[in-house]
RNA sequence: GGGAGCUUAGCUCAGCUGGGAGAGCAUCUGCCUUACAAGCAGAGGGUCACAGGUUCGAGCCCUGUAGCUCCCACCA
């Protein structure tokens, strides 16, 4: 097995991440089964849309969750990440109506129900597969066995038995109720999916007449159209101004309607002219003020927004139309007083853009005060728990102050509502089909609607797993470990997952939720197609490997902000991945070994115990990190080790013993071996294919990496004292190339150096590491100064005085200047010291440790000062 | 109106429970040293937004101010 293998001079990922993904996945690593000798550890991706396409946001999403994933399975857990897509209602719905008007010319209704239906279905099941490849691409660990898709058998099974239980409750009811109107869509939506834009807009200021006098009341108004609809004028019951008029009649103005004034407490006396025309049945507000006068509710709008017969001379009018024609009309009648410039905050289709119009329609609804209540218990009780906490606020301050839970849509793409209506007046809900009324005997209807894409979401992390059957993976995985997932998301789905759960499961959907930030441009917008500034990750994946994308995501971005995607980024973890090959093809090249294991500790040299030592502290970190969910903290330690420790400082000690003329170390090739399989072990969430492939060209004797076991902290690989030593050479090595960087000595030109230490042991058997390190051409370690002439540039290290004899090259003036920096900077950091020292309540309350530390900075740059200080008078 | 976040090197950002300011990129200098020029060795560069406070000690905790960003609510 052991062989001298030559890889490529770069690795390229494109050659190796489809082939080793291939392997990952004949060998069955993804799967995972109920297995009670070990501890689950859950994951449930956030179902992209069965339609949509990869982008950073997924990107990053996923990243994290696989990170995770392929953590905790390499620390023993069964780890099961259950991936899957969403229907995605609406959005689904616009794209293949889109389509069908741009190929065929034709609409939904031209088709019908089901065969537009069909049509949907057909879409599905051209593009389902596309965002799951795009997602296998990125390297993520799915159990893909589990593939799930909100609107298959089982999750439709599971919307069924909610709604229907939910009805029984009374949880679930239908209304007449204000909701936002998508005119665009064609369809109501919650709450949550409109969005707010400030925009310019205008106050009309309009008379409305008094009946039988000369008088008017003027309004003010930014929807003048609405006008139609009006069935009062609302005062405050305080306004003076206007107390003679409550209860006195007006005539709508262009309508000729008579309406009352009426005196309610909404009215703000201050806002505009302190009147309020009152149309209830397209104004939240005045919805409820019309309850609770009993006013009339007239809608004037059709679904799509244009005025209905109730406008009269305006009917057929797009909103936007009547308004137009209406100001005019008013204006020529001399009612319209004045036209206000006015910002305000208009909602829009989080999905169209369209401004939604808020509107009275008979709608199903999620009671949700109730719900609420065991979601708030169980956040705040630290069941479940938000990463970063901050989020919990957020979280809390919705659910607190949460509105009923509008749910039918008037789509077609979706779950259809499982009610059915009889001409005699009867519903029935039922998870069953119903045909025949239980009451009549004549045929049933069903409820044409469907729900909200969000209401089948919500039930992913139990329906996934079986519900509502009482399967042996619902027993065993649920609930979830930790749901991973944006900020921008947390009251579409985390939310309702939470409150659904508890009161389907009577128990936390997850543990943890990871909240992470989006992914923006360079410039710091967000990426969007209307931009055109969005980054497509399979491009950066074919350019540069996932595995440079994943470490780009998962570095220099903490829990809950967002991020900005550079291109040099991505570069630069590209040029990680290149370093950790070439690192492990030096290694190839130089090993002659079977097996990775470890020599024993009586074999291990200084530097073998340092790179061990450090290592153990490492496996350490991570694993820390990792389990506060500080993927980014952990990945650049790792960065750092092996950039740094690794390759800068161990291969480079080590390379003598491997070139030796006697033959190769085997105590140094176990080491760099060991030290890189297990560093490897670390790297693998973060980086999974270069891990793998460089795995397979170790002598392991194990198959695969992502199954291996992960590295754990090992008291008895702690040296802290080779720890010590070797910070003491490396730093006597860094003073050198520093002497001689300052002394521009070219480095061809090899130099004597004498290191003059109070303890030789310390120091001895290191000259092979100046003359490979430090461009030395002779080494000599001694206590004393002797035999060190005239001109020699010095410089003085914690653990030793370093000297290079160079003769003719030692520029006086220049070395002085050099010495006396160093002098001043010895004197600030001792004056610091002894200034923190001389404060008696320093030595008093600061920890002995803290102290302790202090005193011997303090005796250490003294012994450094007044040897740097002999030189000076030497050179003088 | 309510809430949250951010402000640290030229740029983008880390900085865990308070104990001598970090990385990547960019810049400058010198090196094609047989793992890697996607590299190596070195260098420069910061009143940690501002003002107070707590503390022996503050980038970190508290209060306030300013600027930027986001979320929620919404007065017609």
């Amino acid at each position: 097995m052991a062989s001298k293998r030559e890889l490529a001079k770069q690795y390229n990922p494109a050659d190796v991440e489809d082939r080793i993904y291939q392997g990952w996945v004949e060998n069955n690593y993804f799967t995972a089964e109920p297995d009670d000798s070990k501890e689950p550890f859950t994951v449930v991706i956030p179902p992209p849309n069965v339609t949509g396409q990869l982008h950073m946001g997924h990107a990053l999403d996923e990243t994290l969750q696989d990170i995770l994933v392929r953590y905790k399975r390499m620390a023993g857990f069964n780890a099961l990440w259950i991936p899957g897509t969403d229907h995605a209602g609406i959005a689904t719905q616009i794209k293949v109506e889109e389509a069908l008007r741009n190929e065929e010319g034709l609409t939904r209704y031209d088709l019908g129900r089901e065969k537009f239906l069909d049509r949907v279905w057909d879409w599905k099941n051209k593009f389902g597969d596309r965002i799951i490849n795009q997602i296998k691409k990125l390297g993520c660990s799915c159990d893909w066995s589990r593939e799930r898709f909100t609107m298959d058998e089982g999750c439709s099974d599971a919307v069924k038995e909610v709604f229907v239980k939910l009805y029984e409750k009374d949880l679930i009811y239908q209304g007449n109720r204000i909701i936002n109107w998508c005119p665009h869509c064609i369809t109501a939506l919650s709450d949550a999916e409109v969005e707010y834009e400030e925009q310019d807009g205008f106050f009309w200021h309009i008379n409305y007449p008094v009946k039988d006098s000369d008088e008017v009341v003027e309004i003010a108004t930014t929807r003048p159209e609405t006008l139609l609809g009006d069935t009062a004028v609302a005062v405050n019951p305080d306004d003076e101004r206007y107390a003679h008029l409550v209860g006195k009649t007006l005539i709508l103005p262009l309508v000729g309607r008579e309406i009352p004034v009426i005196a309610d407490d909404y009215v703000d006396k201050e806002f505009g002219t302190g009147c309020v025309k009152i149309t209830p049945a397209h104004d939240p507000n005045d919805f409820e003020v019309g309850l609770r006068h009993n006013l009339e509710q007239i809608k004037v709008l059709n679904d799509d927004a244009t005025v209905n017969s109730y406008g009269g001379k305006y009917e057929g009018m797009d909103r936007y139309e009547a308004r137009k024609a209406m100001v005019k009309d008013l204006e020529d009648l001399g009612l319209l007083v004045k036209v206000v410039p006015h910002k305000h905050n208009v909602g829009q289709c989080y999905r169209c853009g369209t401004t939604v119009e808020p509107i009275t329609s008979k709608q199903w609804f999620v009671k949700m005060e109730p719900l609420a209540k065991k979601a708030i218990e169980v956040v705040k009780d630290g069941t479940i728990k938000f990463v970063p906490d901050r989020f919990s606020k957020t979280y809390l301050n919705w659910m607190e102050n949460v509105h009923d839970w509008c749910i039918s849509r008037q789509l077609w793409w979706g779950h259809r509502i499982p009610a059915y209506y009889c001409e005699c007046g009867e519903t029935v809900v039922s998870k069953e089909e119903v045909t025949t009324c239980p009451k009549c005997g004549k045929a049933m209807k069903q409820d044409p609607d469907v729900l909200d894409t969000w209401f089948s979401s919500a039930l992913w992390p139990f329906s996934t797993l079986g519900w509502p059957e009482q399967t042996e993976d619902l027993k065993y995985f649920y609930p979830t470990s930790v749901l991973v997932t944006g900020y921008d998301i947390i009251f579409f789905w985390v939310a309702r997952m939470i409150f659904s759960a508890m009161e389907h499961m009577d128990r936390e959907p997850f543990k943890h939720v990871f909240i992470h930030g989006i992914v923006r441009d360079s410039q710091g917008r967000k990426m969007s197609k209307s931009l055109g500034n969005g980054i497509d990750p399979l491009e950066v994946i074919a350019e540069y490997g996932a595995d440079a994308l994943r470490f780009t995501l998962a570095t220099g971005n903490s829990p809950g902000n967002d991020m900005r995607y550079y291109k040099e980024r991505v570069e630069a973890s590209r040029n990680f991945a290149n370093k950790i090959w070439n690192a492990s093809r030096f290694l190839l090249m130089n090993l002659d070994i079977d097996s990775v294991e470890l020599p024993a500790a009586s074999e291990l040299r200084c530097e073998d115990k340092w790179i061990i030592s450090s290592f153990n502290t490492l496996a350490k970190e991570v694993t820390d990190n990792l389990d506060k969910f500080e993927l980014g903290v952990a990945v650049s330690k790792l960065y750092d080790f092996i950039w740094d420790n690794y390759c800068d400082w161990y291969i480079e000690l080590v390379k003598p013993r491997l070139y030796e003329a006697s033959g190769a170390d085997k105590v140094a090739q176990k080491v760099l071996a060991y030290i890189l399989v297990n560093t490897l072990k670390l790297l693998h969430p973060f980086m999974p294919f270069i891990t793998e492939e460089i795995f397979g060209y170790l002598p392991t004797g194990e198959d695969s990496i992502m199954v291996s076991q992960w590295p754990k902290y090992n008291a008895e690989l702690s040296f802290p004292e080779d720890e010590k030593r070797m910070q003491l050479v490396m730093d006597a090595i860094r003073s050198i190339r520093n002497l001689r960087t300052q002394m521009n000595v070219v480095p061809s030109k090899k130099a004597k150096v004498i290191i003059v230490t109070e303890n030789t042991d310390l120091f001895s058997g290191t000259e092979m590491f100046f003359e490979k390190l430090a461009g030395a051409s002779e080494t000599v370690i001694q206590s004393d100064k002797s035999g060190i002439g005239d001109n020699a540039v010095n410089a003085v290290t914690e653990g030793a005085e370093v000297f290079i004899p160079l003769d003719e090259l030692v520029d006086k003036e220049k070395e002085l200047e050099r010495l006396t920096s160093e002098q001043k900077k010895l004197e600030a950091e001792i004056k610091r010291v002894e200034g923190k020292l001389g404060n008696a309540s320093f030595v008093e309350k600061a920890p002995a440790k803290i102290v302790e530390e202090e005193k011997a900075k303090g005796e250490k740059y003294k012994a450094m000062l007044e040897k740097v200080l002999e030189s000076i008078e030497k050179l003088k």
